[in-house]
RNA sequence: GGGGCUGUAGCGCAGUUGGUUAGCGCGUCUCCCUGUCACGGAGAAGGUCGUGGGUUCGAAUCCCAUCAGCCUCGCCA
């Protein structure tokens, strides 16, 4: 017989069904047992009676199954209205243990939240089942397909880009990888596809996305990891509102098909000056209590960030992009490196419940504005080409003006989920001092390992 | 790199003027129970008190060191 899910057994009644399942509770009452069956669209009470009922008492907790059996309407006070399929329930007839299980580290019918994380992480296959978490990572994957099929249907091409690449001595700590076949040399990971998606729009593709991975080697928070998701998005011939008015769409039409509420439509624009002004932050949140409770989402964009800020040693360094425009009234100052504090770039923050959930900007597409950036921030013209020479290059060869940002995924989850940890929003997170889940990474290489990559071990 | 908090049974916790058998709840196991859905009832097992060292007649408790975890500042184009 063909397995049926557990939800459809709502419109089963008087049918025989095959379900498939965990054990997720057991109550044994003498001669009648009960027993909670999960699968991944729900839950549902099965009933044994006689013979059956001996069979079912063996059963533990997450016990894998197959059970045949009867749907019935249930009647009067046996109706369960906390349950979706409380108003029906399974006769079992017939019962299958695929496989056993030993008794769970924890309860995982239960809220997992109070667990020690560590024994969660190790676990996390098992914290994986239980409700919550479940239910993030279904939420995740909603999210992030609807972003898609938003942009397939702005004519976006979907184009992934290299993960061993060039270290990049700005911006954060790189990952690197050491190369076999070039002893001594590294790969790093890529920080963002920041340089790549520049030279896509080189490329002609005029409209590119991914969900790229961003790895950084800085240390953790609540709200960050050394790898997060980004929803990568450049475009070409485009001005600061367009991108800023693509994005917003996109994002008040997901979040509106998923069923959320949005503060305020259009998204409230403020200038980087009047955030610190009023907020004395760069990002804050703008929903009343009533409206947290109601999970609401309250987006805002910040813009006109200063390009440039000083250094500890009295040098200028980007703030955010090095790969920004000044706006327009401030390119002449760039080029002439003069009222360098003062420049303003076209960098945007989307924020979202006082995370940041994304920025990007408009590029510099022509050489002389990458090389004035890095001018001032005391790059000879030497080192300026060893750094992004090649992106001079291609800004030579008919790259046309673009912009693009990139969004958080996890920070939009958290908000969408209402979770305030960032690793209750993927599926295989870190510690905070980056041991993986599961799998006890980093590990030591072998003597072999070290030899293929011309590296000895310091240990 | 700095700061704060935490570590006692599988999980969540209590337990310090240092004192003899270290408790409670959940879970687990055994028995009872024909309607429960966090079932209920009776009983039982389960502990190197993170680790190492020290003080003491005696340490979960005091001291030193160390490890791990969480949060945070720095850091995170």
């Amino acid at each position: 017989m063909k397995r049926s899910m557990i939800k459809e057994t709502l419109e089963k009644v008087g049918e025989v069904v095959v379900l498939k399942g965990w054990v997720n509770s057991i109550r044994e009452h003498g001669k009648v047992v009960f027993i909670d069956l999960r699968d991944r669209t729900g839950m549902v009470q099965v009933v044994f009676w006689g013979e059956v009922a001996v069979a079912a008492k063996a059963l533990g907790v997450e016990y894998v199954v197959e059970i045949e059996g009867l749907v019935k309407q249930r009647s009067g006070s046996n109706v369960n209205a906390e349950i979706e399929t409380g108003s029906v329930e399974i006769e079992g007839q017939k019962l299958t243990v695929i496989n056993e299980s030993k008794t769970p580290p924890f309860e995982i019918n239960k809220d997992t939240s109070a667990v020690d994380e560590a024994v969660r992480l190790k676990y996390r296959y098992l914290d994986l089942r239980s409700a919550r978490v479940q239910k993030n990572i279904k939420l995740r994957s909603e999210f992030v397909r609807r972003v898609r099929e938003f942009l397939f249907g702005q004519d976006f091409t979907e184009i992934e880009t290299p993960l061993l690449t060039k270290s990049t001595p700005e911006g954060s700590r790189d990952f690197v990888v050491p190369s076999r076949l070039q002893p001594g040399k590294f790969y790093a990971l890529p920080q963002s596809p920041q340089q790549y998606k520049q030279l896509l729009m080189t490329a002609g593709f005029e409209k590119y996305f991914q969900t790229a991975r961003a790895i950084r080697d800085e240390d953790l928070r609540a709200d960050r990891g050394f790898e997060h998701t980004q929803i990568d998005l450049e475009m070409s011939f485009v001005e600061r509102d367009d991108v800023m008015n693509l994005v917003e769409e996109m994002m008040i039409t997901v979040a509106e098909e998923m069923g959320y509420q949005i503060k305020e439509k259009p998204f409230p624009r403020i200038t980087y000056k009047e955030s610190m002004a009023k907020y004395g932050a760069d990002k804050f949140d703008l929903r009343t209590e009533e409206e947290v409770k109601n999970g609401v989402l309250a987006f805002a964009w910040v813009v006109e960030f200063p390009f440039f800020e000083k250094t500890d040693d009295g040098k200028w360094t980007f703030s955010h992009n090095p790969f920004s425009m000044p706006i327009s009234e401030h390119l002449d100052d760039l080029m002439e490196g003069k009222n360098i504090g003062e420049i303003k770039t076209t960098q945007y923050d989307l924020i979202c419940n006082g995370y940041e959930a994304g920025g990007g900007s408009i590029r510099a597409h022509k050489a002389e504005i990458l090389e004035a950036t890095y001018k001032v921030m005391g790059y000879s013209a030497e080192e300026t080409r060893e750094s992004v020479g090649h992106m001079l290059e291609a800004f030579q060869l008919g790259t046309p003006p673009h912009g693009g940002i990139a969004l958080g995924v996890e920070r939009m989850i958290m908000n969408l989920a209402n979770e305030k940890y960032l690793r209750e929003v993927q599926a295989f997170p870190m510690t905070g001092s980056g041991q993986t889940s599961v799998m006890e990474a980093p590990s030591e290489l072998s003597e072999k390992q070290l030899k293929e990559l011309s590296l000895k071990s310091v240990m």
